[in-house]
DNA sequence: GGTATAAGATCTGAACCCTGTACCTTTGCT
DNA sequence: AGCAAAGGTACAGGGTTCAGATCTTATACC
């Protein structure tokens, strides 16, 4: 019997929303978000409640405001969250590799369902994905490739509880900068997206599922080494 | 870009978690909650706002409260709750298998990451609720038993994050009374439990995993029967 | 260079939520 | 009869959220 129910403010889940939507890659280094009236529509929320979310996230340097026409709110190079997030999650030991497992639970069993359900505009977003992994140079264009295609993906499964998870699992992760020190990750990035991509068209869900977890496992050995060091020790 | 972030107020969160508990089978018809004070001094909340959340379940039919010596708050017979339940699930169409999926996502890949680290001590508490499914009659006795199945499961997989989406979406299904009109169904869990309980001490997370897709995948026909009627007319 | 404009920054008051504390009422048990 | 253990009520203080108005700054354009 019981366990506590944690109250988190308005403010805070729109500050975790946004911060999301940057791990994730949805925006980027350099991207200005919609102006706060405007963006406080969007959400559902009043402007004051959407101001207190930024200011949180501007302290924690992910976004800048300037203020004046041609102004607005900025997401920053994002050096110093990346670096917080990665003290955090060699802190908290145990906790990048939870993250990860979770990641492969929900997204395995994702790929299995979207091999059997995909719809031919599903399989356009994710050949579109690919494509967009294979252009752009830099982190900020990985994060935002990669995301597209998992999303696509969780789309294309047609379950919403699904697709919630995955976006929560996957904002608890932030790929580095220098994930990119070699060309090696993101080419099999894409190699990965792309054999996953052809188990769906044929809808063969074991091999889609299987393809899924072979691909996030080596997110985690990529990931980790940049994240604790080589060796483990540094 | 954007999505809309809901806010729940305490209240709704605390009466969400009881129903959970409830719908789960941790406390059953007849079961007494902790006194007021003491339940709100556990869920770390006012006593005000678990009134208020305890009013809604008043409302919905799920618990009474009695005054005086001898009283306190009561789970009812939740014969109103189990139809009202049936009646959602029959009205938002896919809500239900989406439900299941979810589950088979959470729970198959749990079942393979407990095969690999469950302890000594996580094998006993598993024996233990398989045992429980033997004895005991009724409904009510079947989901606590067959909770506490799976929350061990959960539990000897390691993952707070696993553990905690399973158990909400367990909290979003609901076992009908006559699921015991015929002796089957329960049988049949019992042995699935012992079957997966049997590759999780021989530590085959292959096995496991494959075992509890199909124990979800028979507890989503027997629920469907029993939702939406033996064949889809009615 | 001045001015219109598009932003962020500030302020206010009402409504609601949550908390803590005190007190009332009912009812079984000794 | 009286005590104790419950649920039921009341209220004041503080925090959150909202809607709206207003102020300030910086750019872009004439």
């Amino acid at each position: 019997m019981s366990r506590v129910v944690a109250s988190i403010t308005l403010t805070q889940g729109v500050a975790e929303h946004l911060r999301s939507l940057i791990h994730r890659g949805e925006v980027g280094p350099g991207d200005r978000l919609p102006p706060e009236r405007v963006l406080a529509e969007q959400l559902g929320v009043a402007r004051m409640s959407l101001r207190d979310a930024i200011k949180i996230l501007q302290d924690d340097g992910y976004v800048e405001a300037r203020r004046g026409a041609g102004g607005g709110t900025f997401v920053t190079e994002l050096q110093r969250p990346v670096e917080t997030w990665r003290a955090r999650m060699r802190e908290q030991v145990g906790e990048f590799d939870d993250i990860i497992d979770y990641r492969i639970a929900l997204e395995a069993h994702t790929a299995r369902l979207a091999a059997a359900r995909r719809t031919q505009s599903d399989l356009a977003a994710l050949r579109a994905a690919i494509k967009s992994l294979g252009r752009g140079r830099g982190v900020a264009a990985f994060r935002q490739a990669d995301s597209r295609f998992h999303d696509a993906l969780a789309r294309s499964a047609g379950n919403a509880r699904l697709q919630t998870a995955i976006h929560s699992a996957r904002g608890e992760l932030f790929t580095p900068h220098d994930f990119l020190m070699h060309e090696g990750p993101v080419e099999q990035s894409r190699q990965d997206h792309q054999a996953i991509y052809v188990a769906i068209r044929e809808g063969d869900p074991d091999a889609a599922e299987s393809l899924m977890r072979t691909h996030i496992e080596r997110t985690r050995l990529q990931l980790r080494e940049i994240v604790f060091g080589r060796d483990d020790s540094a």
